[in-house]
DNA sequence: GATGTGACTTGAT
DNA sequence: AATCAAGCCACAT
């Protein structure tokens, strides 16, 4: 691992990282963005990892869709990702995800 | 280099 | 079950 002056990891790193885990997640399968920071090791990034993929745009097209908040509700910055989660036969109660079916387990 | 911000999380009401 | 406040920390300015 690359490692900056202050002891964190590189934030291109990270990033890649993120990208990397991003495509990991199966069909039908969700991952929150906690869950991912945890994975990466910085478990207090949550906020990060959604930087991440805010910017995933400018880098390819990623199941962006997939990832959720730990609670199953979904972020408020596009519509479509209800249909798109819908599409891959991801279940809801109410408006969140039905977590305990669907939160991909990396291990 | 100080300050404000947020595609988050958690614990307390 | 739903809301709220506080904590968080890298990023942008």
């Amino acid at each position: 691992m690359f490692y900056n002056n202050n002891g964190d990891i590189m934030n291109e790193m990270f990033f890649e990282l993120v990208y990397g885990l991003l495509e990991e997640v199966p069909y039908g399968k969700v991952t929150t963005y906690g869950d991912i920071a945890k994975m990466i090791g910085k478990p207090k990034n949550a906020r990060l990892v959604g930087t991440a993929l805010k910017y995933a745009n400018h880098y390819g097209d990623f199941p962006c869709h997939r990832v959720v908040h730990n609670d199953g509700s979904l972020a408020p910055f596009f519509d479509m990702q209800r249909e798109l989660l819908e599409a891959e036969g991801i279940t809801f109660n109410k408006d969140k995800v039905d977590m305990e079916k669907h939160r991909w387990k990396f291990f």
